[in-house]
RNA sequence: CGCGGGGUGGAGCAGCCCGGUAGCUCGCAAGGCUCAUAACCUUGAGGCCGCAGGUUCAAAUCCUGCCCCCGCAACCA
């Protein structure tokens, strides 16, 4: 049995969680969620990023501690993925010290060991205003463009990691055994990879960061990010087996497997895809840690066709949008699915939102299912499916390129081809006139169509598991009330034309997608 | 000459690599059906495919030049 490991970037939860955040997660539990109904054994893990400057100022500003900013605003990430039905096995916290902290510290000491970390100073301009280092780019006429003042030249000690050197090995590494997706990607990191790297900066003065990670054997340092935020994929699974006592009911025995014998996949946003493509694996290739496997890069959402910012006021709220569709994640999650190619921008739009829903949720989907069972239950009878080889054929074709699709993460795609599948079973019904039909020959009719949506059902439920659970239920399928068990698994006689014997009878029709309440 | 993405009926997009009746979703109009969530089905209106040249029997598709838009990335290392 295939063995996936997934994870997504950890967010930062120095303010509440937006529509940019949801949409990754929603993209890898589709994935997580497809890996295990084909049969694959999946651990999936996503997280927070809890340390660093702009939490230490975010704390001050709000008269807290940084542990109490933290503690206050990752629940907010958790109930909302949970609302969401992120079916994450793992939420990992990168200020958990009995977890995460101690494979930081020994990935450190073997970076150490390994002669790739060394310390320098740094020479930088720093504003006292923004409590930062400027870059050339934040300069206007030599001065800081938020506080017009002149940024003083402050010279610090940093250790730094010898990215510099990696560039040969990196090349040789992306072409070969850590695959980027999607492929345009690659190009763009290659092309950075001709231009040479520099080596990045993997500590701070503790003056200038105290809330995070002090390095092993200089305490007067503290991590920076890289060291820090890219560990957790490891770290949340132990694989030094150092974690503390109090962490280990976190953990399933053994888990170090899912990183030294699984595909790992690393899904994460376009903006930070060359450090999970460049420094990530050089980190891991000194540390004597395998590398990962393949990186799903995805866009960023627009809204309402501009970039989402809060000068603009319109970025959107993750929980505006559950309680907008009375808290089913459905609606967001097929919407984000669907609107959405991965690895390509997309826009949040509420008509856009709203027509999906209506159309395609309420109308051809809900309706359709509404239908056929509403004519059903009258008949009051045991379903009829005979069998039949040109749908036997159309249904395992259909699933052969469900899957092609879905297997190569373009679900997007795949959540087209089976909502195609919805439309053409519309014009079918019309066309079989099944409400003129009578006795054996309209319950036959009736009764393809219950089986034609009961492979809908299995198909819709990576995307919409909620949705998908309730069809089948509706529909009295035998399995329906396992669907949405991580165990659950489709078979090769569930995805067979009229294969289901012990299916006798559809349950109580009931109306999936009410229409919405006009505003 | 910074880099990248893009300009196709009212909206959002596919087609472009491998030239040959311009397609999909939503919206709109008319008709049909009546099983269903006023849903569903059929048909139709609507486009000089950013502009100007070039190659070709033939260009949305290839070549050249130009114009315009959007990002440089999630609240801010």
């Amino acid at each position: 049995m295939a063995r996936q490991y997934i994870t997504t970037a950890i967010d930062y939860p120095n303010a509440a969680p937006h529509m940019g955040h949801v949409l990754e997660k929603v993209l890898a539990d589709v994935c997580a969620r497809w890996f295990r109904l084909r049969g694959d054994d999946v651990r999936f893990q996503i997280g927070t990023d809890e340390h660093g400057i702009k939490i230490q100022q975010t704390a001050d500003r709000e008269k807290l501690s940084p542990r109490e900013l933290v503690d206050r605003n990752v629940p907010m990430f958790q109930n909302l993925y949970q609302k969401l039905g992120i079916s994450a096995d793992l939420f990992i916290r990168t200020s958990d010290e009995n977890l995460h902290w101690p494979t930081v510290i020994e990935l450190w000491k073997r970076l150490e060991k390994a002669g790739v970390l060394e310390k320098r100073t740094y020479t930088g301009l720093y504003c006292s205003g923004c409590e930062r280092f400027l870059t050339k780019k934040d300069l206007v006429d030599g001065m800081c463009d938020i506080h017009k003042v002149k940024p003083q030249e402050v010279k610090e000690e940093n250790w730094f990691f010898k990215l510099s050197e990696e560039t040969a090995w990196l090349k040789k590494l992306l072409k070969k055994d850590y695959k980027i997706i999607p492929s345009f990607r690659e190009n763009e990191t290659m092309a950075l990879l001709e231009t040479g790297l520099d080596d990045v900066s993997f500590s701070r003065p503790k003056s200038s960061l105290s809330w995070g990670i002090p390095v092993p054997g200089d305490e007067n340092q503290t991590m920076y990010v890289w060291c820090d935020a890219l560990t957790n994929y490891i770290s949340g699974l132990d694989i030094f087996g150092l974690a503390k006592e109090a962490s280990h009911a976190k953990l399933t025995a053994g888990s170090e497997v899912w990183w030294s014998s699984a595909t790992v996949t690393h899904v994460i946003g376009k903006d930070i895809a060359r450090f999970h493509a460049l420094i990530w694996p050089a980190m891991l290739k000194h540390a004597g840690v395998r590398t990962p496997d393949q990186l799903l890069i995805h866009g960023f959402l627009t809204s309402e066709g501009q970039k989402m910012s809060k000068s603009l006021g319109n970025v959107v709220k993750p929980d505006e949008v559950l309680a907008h569709f009375g808290g089913n994640p459905d609606p967001l999650r097929f919407y984000l699915s669907h609107e959405v190619p991965v690895g390509n921008d997309g826009d949040f739009s509420w008509k856009r939102i709203d027509e999906v829903y209506v159309s395609k949720l309420g109308n051809q989907l809900g309706n359709m299912l509404n239908r056929v069972l509403v004519m059903l239950k009258k008949e009051d009878t045991e379903l009829i499916i005979p069998s039949d080889t040109e749908n036997a054929a159309k249904t395992k074709k259909q699933w052969q390129e469900f899957a092609e699709t879905l297997n190569t993460f373009d679900i997007h795609g795949a959540l087209q081809q089976v909502m195609t599948a919805v439309d053409a079973m519309n014009r079918a019904f019309n066309a079989a006139e099944p409400w003129k039909l009578k006795g054996a020959e309209k319950i036959e009719a009736l009764s393809r169509f219950a089986e034609s949506l009961r492979h809908v059902s299995l198909m819709l439920l990576p995307f919409i598991p909620g949705t998908a659970q309730k069809i089948s239920v509706q529909l009295g399928v035998p399995y329906a009330g396992a669907m949405l068990e991580k165990s659950f698994v489709i078979t090769e006689s569930m995805k067979q034309w009229g294969a289901m014997k012990d299916w006798k009878r559809v349950g109580e029709p009931s109306i999936l997608f009410p229409p919405l309440e006009k505003a």
